[in-house]
DNA sequence: TTTCGTAGGCGTACGTCATACGCTTACCAG
DNA sequence: CTGGTAAGCGTATGACGTACGCCTACGAAA
């Protein structure tokens, strides 16, 4: 009966995700995401609590987008994994400012846990249960979030690469070599090239 | 011939860790550090050009704690890994605060380089050169920080698996079954396990 | 012994942030 | 047409990082 709510959870998200793509997760304010808007600041909390809920909401707009209908029937479960886990480094690299925070309101995004589900049914049908199944899950998710975050934080890749093969090679003899090795490795055949061997320690 | 230092690096450092220790990430501040060092905010900054120089030396006052000497010889390979690793997740999780300050200052500390080296020749000892090397040395670190973070950030162990569990387990099964199994694996067991599945592909 | 350049240390001030609080305004059921 | 509810806004508070300018302690040179 009183007013009508003028803006959608989903208008906000993207509001905030659009400040977040243009100008990083430093830019990322209360202020910055009410101006998106058109609207004062303090309006923004009448659809919200606080920042800590509008970041849910923005890391669920992009979980949101990850496609987790289980890959097509008859190709092996590892290749299934494979696809399952492209799919969600896709998503999450497709706004890497978001990464910070998909990490602390992970647990609160459904289509996060949608996904988990998805990736336990693989692994059920690679014959794995109980506690063997729990540590599957969970190191897989550790592999892809590190890796990503390695991938995008770390320069040992990137910038810092170049640094590292500069180190005194009689200190770091095995760090110098490794590093001018890694600059002609991408990105791409890295991460997957790390979950190959994931895969096969599981396919044992 | 000027006035002399009064404070060092490590000096600084402490009092940073101190800070963190006791208040948490968002605790940390120049202010706060300032204070704990009994002098005023401003003059950190002769000794510091910005925070994330601050960020800097907390990390390697971190990491400068992780023993990087080979373990000892007659060890197989993986089993010398597993040590290393160990040591490595010790050293950050003795300070669970400041793991997101590790992420963003790795590159520059010369403790972690130090580690990177020790597995390399590990690595290199196990029979890998040239690109499997590096895959194996970034996944292997990939996994580790992944893996930290899940434990300490990421809630699907402790309070969130509970949400987890109570899940719906019609549009949950999988997800509903794995949380109430996931509470009898220990954070240890968790990160030991699924190590041992890294550990078994490299060995492939 | 005095002088002086250098760097240590501090106080103030600015612009940013999240957000508590209270006011005004638009809407709609009676 | 009127009353109640929630939308939306303005102002203010206390935190933050840090630029800037001042005073002070020191030790080499005079």
């Amino acid at each position: 009966m009183p007013r009508p709510r003028s803006l959608t959870p989903d208008q906000l998200a993207s509001a905030a995700l659009a400040v977040l793509d243009r100008e990083g997760l430093a830019g990322l304010s209360m202020r910055a995401v009410a101006k998106e808007l058109g609207m004062s600041t303090m309006a923004l909390y009448r659809y919200v609590d606080d920042r800590e809920e509008l970041e849910g909401l923005v890391v669920e707009r992009v979980l949101g987008a990850v496609d987790t209908t289980p890959p097509e029937r008859g190709v092996p479960w590892d290749e299934r994994l494979r696809i399952m886990v492209g799919r969600l480094r896709e998503t999450i690299i497709a706004h890497p400012a978001a990464l910070p925070l998909t990490l602390t309101h992970r647990h609160r995004s459904p289509s996060g846990l949608r996904w988990s589900e998805a990736a336990l049914a693989i692994l059920t049908e690679a014959g794995l249960d109980g506690e063997r199944r729990v540590l599957a899950l969970r190191a897989l998710l550790g592999y892809v979030i590190g890796a990503i975050q390695l991938e995008h934080l770390g320069p040992l890749s990137g910038a810092g690469t170049v640094a590292i093969a500069e180190l005194p090679s009689d200190a770091f003899p095995y760090m110098a070599e490794t590093a001018r090795q890694a600059r002609s490795v991408g990105v791409e055949r890295e991460f997957f090239g790390g979950l190959e061997v994931f895969l096969r320690g599981l396919g044992a």
